[in-house]
RNA sequence: GCUCUGUUCGUCUAGGGGUUAGGACGUAUCCCUUUCACGGAUAAAACACGAGUUCGAUUCUCGUACGGAGUACCA
């Protein structure tokens, strides 16, 4: 059950290391329309307690990703809030007594370790034939830390600047319980658990410390996350309860994870390459290896679409509704009925929801995609807005992308370099051809009435005069006009085109056609 | 390995002790059309398996199989 009994505050908390995933998207998607479902406020809190795996130009990336799907925060590190700061570098200072405290109240204590003894007692405990390789109740005892040590060894060797890390002291045996709202009732024992550092020697906080001190300063209410945190959930259950906040501890949800869509593992950026399509909300520049990954909205995908697509991955409405705007999302979300399994990932039906979204556009709209890939391709064309705006209508009932307006319609604006080899075997003889002559023939008398409802209509009259079979003759001429078999209404295509140009291209296919 | 977790058409899912197991995408066919789309119609397509409970199980319980996640001084 969806605890509603304090203000609705959920945070999105992407790390800056990169590109933003596009189960996090989701997960973003998810978060903003909980909160704005129930009043409240959407954060974002940029975890970047990682130095090493920092990248530059990650965090913009992540908001100007959200923008452009409209899952706007009302508290981050952009726009600010009244628990500033919304970035955990910046909140590094007031990670350390909460830390201390815990150390005051035995939950927690230091520990000198080297990586290499770390790495030594995995050795050596898996040689035993241990089956448990953690540092944990039984295993710390072995280990160097203020446990084993006596106060004044281990404040000695604090002061004498030695590297150490503070780790949580994890009970021996302990039912760790909690609800979680889409796993429901989760226990878990204390021993399966291990002594996870929460203070890194760099004096950084680890997600774990951070994340739980952070969602308690900032009231967070319900922690909405993927999957991949559920077996962390319990440490971070543990040390609500050591805090002392344990009535302030948000209900969790673990939303169900995207997977590949074969089915093998997370959904990862090789396989999206592989599938061919993106795994990133925007086009990420990828410095190391001076290369670009894909983005859905260079692709082409439209953000209501992609929030449409993502909505549906992991939860549905019972009934059978499955369009829906961000606005409608609002209404009809219910985090109950997220799913528990986790999900492929199929971009098929979000290319569909691209193609639905697209005819819902106006064809001023559609002119303004038209004419920005235009500039993207580097396109020089001369037609007025008058004539690119009945581009648009005409294209529009067929197009998957908006660049599709110009790439399956290039025969509008260029002559035709090829023609379609089977419609040629079929269609570029017999009646076809003497059509195509006699058209080349009686065209000009429609040049001072150059229309495509009119150019139809003749086309159709003729065919009639001349006893011809429409399916027979039109393909033909249709070639000769566009090189293609199939497309849009042949007589837009021509008034489109123009007259000269319509008689120019009928003289070059004669010419070219064998 | 261990811990956690999951399993309804190809995919996303609805449903839930007795149903012709519903929808959407995709696929196929038909209608419309000069063609391609759009639109409309139709079809093929699923309860992982085995026990148990029950008059009855896809639905509840337990196993099995298979999948996924986690297992870092990463998040």
């Amino acid at each position: 059950m969806v605890n509603l009994d304090r203000p609705v505050r959920v945070r999105f908390a992407p790390s800056p290391t990169g590109g933003l995933h596009i189960g996090g998207v989701r997960t973003a998607l998810y978060n903003y329309v909980f909160a704005k479902k129930h009043q409240g406020k959407f954060l974002i809190r940029i975890e970047d307690t990682d130095q090493t795996r920092f990248v530059e130009g990650a965090e913009s990336y992540i908001f100007e990703a959200l923008h452009w799907l409209g899952l706007n925060a009302d508290e981050s590190s952009e726009v600010g809030g009244t628990f500033a700061p919304y970035r955990q570098s910046e909140r590094k200072a007031m990670y350390r007594q909460y830390a201390e405290q815990l150390i005051e109240s035995g939950h927690a204590y230091y520990a000198f370790d080297t990586a290499e003894e770390l790495d030594l007692m995995r050795k050596n405990l898996e040689e035993a034939g241990a089956k448990n390789l953690s540092y944990n109740a039984l295993t710390r005892v072995n280990m160097t830390n203020s446990l084993t040590l006596t106060p004044e060894e281990t404040k000695k060797r604090i002061d004498a600047g030695e590297h150490y890390v503070i780790r949580i002291k994890m009970p021996k045996k302990d039912d760790i319980r909690f609800e979680d709202i889409v796993k429901g009732k989760m226990n878990v024992h204390s021993s399966t658990l291990d002594d996870k550092v929460l203070m890194k020697s760099d004096g950084m906080p680890t997600y774990h410390l951070a994340n739980v001190v952070d969602d308690y300063l900032m009231e967070i209410s319900h922690v909405i996350r993927g999957e991949e945190w559920l077996p962390s959930a319990p440490l971070h259950v543990f040390l609500y309860q050591s805090f002392g906040w344990a009535d302030k501890m948000p209900q969790f949800a673990h939303l169900p994870l995207l997977l590949n869509p074969d089915g093998q593992g997370k959904l990862s950026k090789r396989k999206a390459a592989e599938y061919g399509f993106p795994i990133f909300p925007l086009d990420w520049f990828e410095k190391d290896k001076n290369i670009t990954i894909d983005g859905f909205r260079e692709k082409g995908y439209l953000p209501e679409a992609l929030n449409n697509f993502l909505a549906l991955l992991g939860w549905h409405t019972s009934s059978d509704e499955e369009v829906f705007s961000l606005e409608h999302l609002i209404e009809v979300f219910d985090m109950e009925r997220v799913g528990k399994a986790s999900v492929k990932f199929e971009i098929k039906k979000a290319e569909w929801f691209n193609q639905y979204y697209i005819r819902l556009k106006t064809n001023e709209e559609l002119l303004q995609y038209l004419k920005e890939t235009f500039v993207k391709l580097n396109i020089k064309n001369d037609f007025s807005d008058e004539k690119l705006l009945k581009i648009c209508n005409l294209m529009r009932d067929r197009i998957t992308f908006p660049q599709d307006i110009y790439l399956d319609a290039k025969y509008l604006f260029e002559l035709p370099t090829e023609y379609d080899q089977k419609g040629v075997a079929k269609n570029w003889q017999g009646e076809g051809l003497l059509f195509v002559d006699f058209c080349q023939n009686n065209l000009p008398t429609l040049k001072e009435n150059w229309e495509g409802e009119n150019i139809k209509h003749n086309l159709h009259d003729w065919v009639e005069q001349n006893g011809y079979k429409m399916g027979k003759v039109m393909p033909a001429l249709r070639l000769a006009v566009s090189g293609a078999s199939g497309g849009a209404d042949l007589g837009m295509i021509m008034e489109l085109v123009g007259f000269d140009n319509v008689m120019e291209r009928i003289t070059i296919a004669k010419k070219t056609i064998v």
